[in-house]
DNA sequence: TCACTTATCGGTAACGGTTACTGATTAGTT
DNA sequence: AACTAATCAGTAACCGTTACCGATAAGTGA
């Protein structure tokens, strides 16, 4: 026996795929609070962790605010509004290339990299 | 009398033009306390966000890190290094066209990006 | 040179997001 | 059905940072 399947770990895992919009640990607590009032949110941040680790989920570490989650699990970037803190995929090819030139460039092993653009969203500007 | 020039505020500018090497505010407050013993961390914080919202150095914001600060304010990314730590500058060119790209694709108004690789530096590796 | 005003200070408390601890549960094996 | 350990709920602690507050001192103007 490694590891186990309770109800909390799939609520938590069914939930982040259920939201689409890149929910925080919070946001993911609360609502699964709808259905199990009194999971905890301890207990949401250990599964959204392990799950991330197993690669199911995906977390995404955003500069100066809560961490988000996604289902989507594949190399993407995020574009984050600075009015309404609302996360947003950012529809660019992923550019492995970089990672090279900075390995190259520096002597780094090079595991992958982030983006984060900034700005207004649509509804906001 | 709009803003003033206090000795902290100088030492605070002084050491982050002198530290070369991404520090964070706690480092900051470390190396200011060998001269000025009883130097708050608050002001130490104030004056660095003072300082970066002026421009005259600038703040760079590692995700789930605390932040560093760089006497550098040109635009340039960052490598963190999984196993130290430690942030060294990521020596490939600015790109600005994908800021465009991102603002014609969905409509946002795009302030900028950062780019922060991850991986084992040379040291480490 | 000397008040006077107020930006800034030092010290400390509080904050948000997250992890660590604890004894109680419960999933999965035998 | 009994057993064992992964996981739970609840709570305390953590870290980096900001907010507060009464005290200090930088710059103006007389």
């Amino acid at each position: 026996m490694q590891t186990r399947n309770t109800v909390q770990r799939n609520a938590v895992l069914h939930t982040v795929q259920a939201m689409k919009n890149h929910p925080t640990a919070e946001e993911i607590y609360l609502e699964i609070s709808r259905i199990h009032p009194n999971i905890s949110r301890g207990t949401v941040y250990r599964n959204l962790n392990f799950l991330a680790e197993q690669g199911v989920i995906q977390k995404v570490l955003i500069p100066d605010a809560a961490d988000r989650f996604d289902f989507n699990i594949s190399e993407h970037y995020h574009f984050k509004c600075s009015e309404c803190g609302r996360v947003f995929d950012a529809d660019i090819p992923y550019q492995r290339n970089i990672n090279e030139k900075v390995a190259d460039k520096h002597g780094f092993s090079v595991a992958g990299h982030t983006i984060v653009f900034s700005g207004k969203c649509a509804d906001c500007k």
